[in-house]
DNA sequence: ATTTACCGTGCTT
DNA sequence: AAGCACGGTAAAT
């Protein structure tokens, strides 16, 4: 999978950029009800939300233009639903990153965790060589821009039994237990 | 069992 | 420019 990167603030990475978006089903792969809100941008894939609605991606992408276009769209999401779980990195569309340099570190550390397995956010924090940023790590998970494809479900709590996810703890459960049974 | 300290980000003042 | 709230974990109380 080719992954661009980009340094960008939250509030400053849709200037000047155009991103086409389009709904699509992901029930086929076994996830019930889900519809999974892809966006790309001329470089690749920028966005996928779940049973998201296209607010959440303009608020992530303040001032971006968004245009709305299945067609566009299309190819990327039958390909994701295609690849998931197992062979997600086999995406042919690039992967587009926009983030603060330390998010970008993050998530590149959450794209090496294997389907099926999950690892802490103390484990992240420890190997992009800031251990003591544990929470720092937890809240650039929380911020990906790509889920699914970028795994940042696969990062669980280590003791607590408390699960975060940004689009719900249900659907983190779902992802995980359906990694783990492919 | 509760509190404290650590870090980066984005929102509010 | 400064302050506040988030988020996960280990260590100290």
């Amino acid at each position: 999978m080719k992954v661009i990167t980009h340094t960008a603030s939250r509030t400053a990475r849709g200037k000047n950029l155009t991103i086409v978006w389009g709904e699509h089903d992901f029930s086929a792969t076994g996830m019930k009800n889900t519809k999974i809100l892809v966006a790309v941008t001329a470089e690749g894939l920028c966005w996928l939300g779940i049973n998201c609605g296209v607010k959440k991606l303009r608020e992530n992408w303040k001032g971006a233009e968004l245009i709305e276009d299945k067609d566009v769209t299309a190819k990327a999401a039958r390909e994701i639903a295609r690849l998931w779980p197992q062979n997600l990195d086999k995406l042919s569309v690039p992967v587009v990153l926009y983030g603060t340099a330390f998010q970008l570190k993050v998530w590149k550390e959450l794209l090496k965790i294997k389907s099926g397995t999950t690892v802490t956010y103390s484990h992240i924090a420890r190997k992009i060589g800031k251990p003591a940023a544990v929470r720092a790590v937890g809240s650039a998970v929380g911020k990906n821009t790509v889920s699914i494809v970028v795994p940042c479900h696969r990062v669980v709590n280590k003791a607590s039994g408390k699960i975060n996810y940004g689009w719900g703890p249900t659907l983190k459960i779902a992802l995980l237990e359906g990694e783990k049974a492919a």
